[in-house]
DNA sequence: CATTGCAGTCGAATCTCGCGAGTGCCTGTG
DNA sequence: CACAGGCACTCGCGAGATTCGACTGCAATG
């Protein structure tokens, strides 16, 4: 991985380079020396062009298709292009302004959670994918409830009022009468608190003695707190919306890429990789092309942000998927933006 | 819609009719009077064939794409084919082991319903859909707990351990103390019954004044049971694998309505309004390509077959979608047979 | 350096043409 | 009558062949 050789481009190959990229992210077609001339934006003659392209050529960063075509950006040369010579533009105010009365439609998460992959795939042509969010939200109250001898309903509420239950099998008919009490205990320990902080609080208390609590009751609320960080880790769930859109006519090609590609959308396991990247390094990620090395990607490129909530917490991904000449420029902006956006509606 | 002549059809017409049908359903090409008559499966001359084949073309059971090629079944053939003539085979010892067996994992419902919309794709090679099962539970259990002021929270536990959540908000803060009072008397009402029945004999009860309830508990529940009634209409979701499958060597001539077909399956409205039909005729059905009106539709078929529940409830339905060329004798007792699967698998 | 001109290359589109599969119809025969 | 044989005809399809156009690279020139 050697850095893009930008430094020493002279400020006229930059140009001409940035006007093929731009030429075939537009048209998907590669451009020639002759359009380049005629388009005005260059006062060379095509022949002069023609030099400056097979240095950019020689230097990795375009190719030609055969010999009689003109020259499209390789892999690197998208690269070098998105990192740093794209002009990216702030979505308008009416694009805004359309991107969040879409979010803010009421209604369940799910639903806007949908809604916001189905806006990524019409702003951007390609499809969109979402990645629920997965929250370690605080916690306002915990209430255990007998459900038989052997099993105990506990329901975590959280401050933002999402609900969770977890059932609680305790081994032997050891459920004592205290389970009012344990629930006071429990939403005292853990109000205002994650549930992994709420855990480790609590079981210090009963590790040291100096929980208030009787013996069954200590035992129900390690067994408990087991429980609970065992089912944290449910696997992530993926929303993809627009998938057709992969299918356009350039792709006629190569269906067997397609086919694969669409079985990787649906197992979720490859993409979600990709996107679980961008989680951790807590910033947009953009992978193009080959670079990811999931055989069924190249040829495809990802753009993928993670949205945080109103803490500033990372709590999902989000993102576009489609072919390598996506307009960048135009759908990164958006991307970033529907983050934020999506953020805000799911506070 | 005049019903199909099968019953003219002498003998010698109707076994050349299915042998065209298998033909095609099996190599997807049209067959023509040579090979059905060097097949050995018919005594007679081409040209004799050809007649039959002319008299079945005319009646529009047959059709040539052209002048010189084979002939293939219309979508009214097709009909004929699969109400009349197809001679279905229940699935072999071997092949029924493997459904139970891939729907016996252990693990949550979810889980399951998406292992049975693959396991149909699968077996099909076309793209398997589930619509996830609405059911009324019986409930088990009902208890109450105040959230705050002006909001408690309604947890339901059915018999077979789901469990839902209701918020029910009330205006004031005309929260009493007897939430307890209040979960004691829902859960002594309504185990046992469904939601609904449970509703209407607590209503008719508080009606007529002989609950053992105050004022106050009265209105909560009231309350409780109009939440409850509302959220029971959630829009129902359908698990949809193996789009890939849709994508096969034929499609590639018509891209575009693979596109909507796709679309369609992520908006689900217009697919699930044909699985809608299977599930309130509570039986088996099969829409071939252009027998229904959606246009994207057309060329696929659909065989959707609901599923039950112990008690022989209709609880959802599943089924299949695929060219209208899908091997009917194979799928059809494939549907079937995973539909019980899956009815013994959720209990 | 930039430009012009020229020769060469290669893919895409078009055309032709023969092959093969299959049909329809007419005619002969048990 | 029912069936089979024969024959002319129709098309779609795939294999070359051909042309066309869009490029490029290179050498010569201002």
């Amino acid at each position: 991985m050697n850095s893009p050789p930008l430094n020493d481009l002279s400020d006229r190959a930059r140009e001409i380079f940035r006007l093929v990229v731009e030429g075939y992210l537009d048209s998907g077609s590669p451009v020639g020396s002759k359009v380049l001339a005629g388009g005005g934006q260059v006062n060379l003659s095509p022949a002069s062009i023609r030099n400056v392209l097979a240095d950019l050529e020689a230097r990795g960063l375009l190719a030609a298709p055969h010999t009689s075509a003109g020259r499209m950006p390789t892999d690197t040369g998208l690269r070098l292009f998105v990192d740093a010579m794209m002009q990216v533009a702030e979505p308008t105010r009416e694009e805004r302004d359309a991107i969040e009365q879409r979010l803010g439609e009421p209604g369940p998460i799910e639903r806007a959670l949908e809604e916001t992959s189905a806006l990524l795939s019409d702003l951007s042509g390609a499809a969109g994918m979402v990645m629920v969010p997965t929250r370690e939200p605080r916690l306002a109250q915990v209430s255990l409830t007998a459900l038989d001898t052997h099993r105990v309903l506990a329901v975590l509420v959280g401050e933002d009022g999402q609900i969770e239950n977890r059932i609680i099998t305790l081994p032997a008919e050891a459920l004592g009468t205290s389970l009012e009490q344990a629930s006071n205990y429990l939403t005292a320990r853990s109000s205002g608190r994650t549930l992994a902080e709420a855990a480790s609080t609590v079981e210090a208390e009963i590790a040291s003695g100096k929980s208030a609590l009787d013996e069954a009751s200590s035992d129900l609320v390690r067994r408990g707190l087991a429980t609970w960080s065992e089912d944290a880790a449910k696997r992530p769930v993926m929303i993809v919306r627009g998938q057709a859109n992969l299918l356009d006519e350039a792709a006629l090609g190569d269906i067997e890429r397609v086919r694969s590609l669409l079985d990787d959308l649906e197992s979720k396991q490859s993409v979600a990789s990709l996107l679980e990247r961008a989680r951790r390094a807590e910033a947009m990620r953009i992978f193009i092309g080959a670079e990811n090395r999931l055989f069924s990607l190249s040829g495809s490129s990802v753009i993928a942000s993670p949205y945080r909530d109103r803490e500033g917490r990372v709590v999902g991904v989000l993102g576009v998927i489609g072919p390598t000449r996506l307009n960048y420029a135009r759908v990164v902006p958006m991307v970033d933006f529907t983050a934020r956006s999506l953020g805000k509606r799911i506070g």
